[in-house]
RNA sequence: GGCGGCGUAGCCAAGUGGUAAGGCAGAGCUCUGCAAAAGCUUUAUUCAUCGGUUCGAUUCCGAUCGCCGCCUCCA
């Protein structure tokens, strides 16, 4: 039974999904405007991750990951380039989708671009506006929040008509609004303003809020099951978008709110200030493996804050071979017909573990520590003698379901052929050690270290992998 | 100022009203020509501090200290 704690109740709830097998979700993606830093890609690897589980159990998944693409920032820098958005954001788009890629987070089902859902956008606030939900001031279309009595009930942020109350709170914007608290729709710009889009309530750019609720509702409907997004996106994106979109269609938004939590890094906060925003790209440039990142990533559940240390990262790094490794010795068993209940004992319940965890709001830690020991036991039972075909199957299995849901294994290394050359100084090497000639011998091991062979004398005989 | 979260071994990090998962690093051992790999054993009488509730608290309550986030563009 799959609980999730909603943000929206506050509580750890059943997940239920609208229609029968089937689950939309919607995860709010990147701004396409620089490069996104390893700690989006945890939240967005924790909406992968929710997304294989969803399949894994046996639902059919729709997943939305949006683009932000007319964020100010780019639309001011593609008009002073004097170029199109498309232009300004396209190398960041394909950079986005490698970094996604390489991490193992599988693409999206839809991936929208908010500079491609104008209309969408439009249409929303056009039934804002007739229904009284909105109002235009000195040009601009703004959103009256005293028309919406639940505004607060994801962020719990309550108003008491006092909002400028804190000290912190400055109303910097330059238009009219009948309430601070309400929020722009859309913003005016002069009709000769080239960055710009044309609605029937005038020329102007829409506001930041209303791109999400245009493409999740135009893609999953008008009310879906699952909203995620990083934290601070809480308030106030995501409580605009639960206002404007349940105001224009008077129905539910989404069902359940999924929210990412943040990296520290060495217990301080990532900023680009402090110089600890590590992108994606620079870790790797390191030599970190992104599988290590996700491993690093998932150690920690989605709800809580991470603290991102190199020495972590430098251990997920043994970590994450050492499962590697036991993927090959497990595949390389062949201990021939029969079975060992033993076996198949530890295998089921290492699988339950590992659900019980995930069914717990995802608590990846726990079900990560659950394919630990499933590792150290048939570690064990294969030190003691091998494993039956059959149970090696079953073990194998098992780490097929896991890494289907977690992808922490990687893709399968293909069983690559040795070609002649290497075989041949295998060879001479076994015959070196069979004279005891051990400096022939290790001058050997060094030459197919050097290109990338790592040997392992076990007790049948050698082992070779790539390192 | 308002709201929320966190503080667990050298490091990362789960978790629970009944006596501390897992990973990394370290140590010893097995194996080995040496390595590597793998395995076994070992590493917190203790969960920020101080009070309270309780038969019993790391787990609940209160206070204190420290850290992080949101309240403003931001995943």
């Amino acid at each position: 039974m799959l609980r999730f704690k909603n943000t929206l109740s506050g509580d750890l709830e059943e997940f239920q999904p609208i229609e029968e097998g089937k689950v939309r979700m919607y995860v709010c993606g990147p701004t396409v405007w620089d490069f996104a830093h390893i700690g989006n890609f945890r939240t967005f690897t924790f909406g992968d991750i929710l997304r294989r589980y969803l399949v894994h159990k046996g639902y059919e998944v729709t997943y939305v990951m949006n683009l932000t693409d007319v964020d100010d920032r780019i639309i001011n820098e593609a008009a002073k380039r004097n170029i199109p958005i498309d232009e300004l954001t396209a190398p960041y788009i394909v950079a986005f989708n490698e970094d996604m890629a390489a991490l193992g987070n599988l693409p999206a089902d839809v991936q929208p671009r908010a500079t491609e859902h104008i209309a969408e956008m439009i249409d929303i606030i056009s039934k804002l506006l007739a229904s009284g939900k909105a109002y235009e001031s000195e040009g601009s279309i703004y959103f009256r929040i005293a028309s919406f009595p639940d505004y607060g009930k994801l962020s719990k942020i309550h108003f008491d008509g006092n909002i400028e109350g804190g000290s912190q709170r400055v109303d910097n914007d330059k238009y009219e609004k009948e309430d601070a608290r309400d929020f722009a729709l859309w913003k005016l710009v002069e009709d000769d303003d080239p960055t710009g889009w044309d609605a029937p309530f005038g020329r102007g750019r829409p506001g930041w809020h209303i791109e999400c609720s245009a493409m999740s509702m135009k893609y999953l409907g008008e009310t879906f099951d699952i909203h995620a997004g990083g934290v601070d996106l809480k308030f106030p994106h995501h409580e605009n978008e639960i206002a404007q979109s349940e105001g224009a269609t008077g129905k539910p938004f989404s069902r359940y709110w999924l929210h990412g939590e943040f990296l520290k890094v060495d217990n301080d906060t990532m900023s680009k200030s402090l110089g600890n925003a590590h992108t994606l790209r620079e870790v790797m440039n390191q030599g970190f493996s992104a599988l290590a990142i996700r491993y690093m990533l998932i150690s920690s559940p989605y709800r809580k804050q991470l603290n991102f240390t190199f020495k972590g990262l430098t251990g997920a790094e043994t970590t994450v071979s050492r499962l590697r490794q036991f993927r090959r010795l497990v595949s390389e068993e062949n201990g021939g017909a029969g079975s060992d209940p033993e076996i198949a004992d530890t295998v089921a319940t290492a699988l339950k573990e590992f659900e019980t965890a995930m069914d717990d709001d995802l608590n990846t830690a726990q079900g990560l520590a659950a394919i630990h020991n499933l590792v150290s036991q048939i570690n064990a039972a294969m030190k003691n003698g091998s494993l039956f075909d059959a149970d090696r199957d079953l073990v194998l299995g098992a780490i097929e379901t896991f890494n289907s849901v977690l992808g922490i294994f990687g893709e399968p290394e293909c069983p690559s052929i040795l070609d002649e050359e290497i075989e041949g100084l295998i060879a001479e090497r076994n015959e070196a050690r069979a004279r005891r000639d051990f400096a022939r011998s290790d001058e050997i091991r060094a030459i197919l270290a050097d290109r990338g062979i790592a040997l392992e004398d076990t007790k049948d005989g050698v082992r070779w992998k790539r390192l």
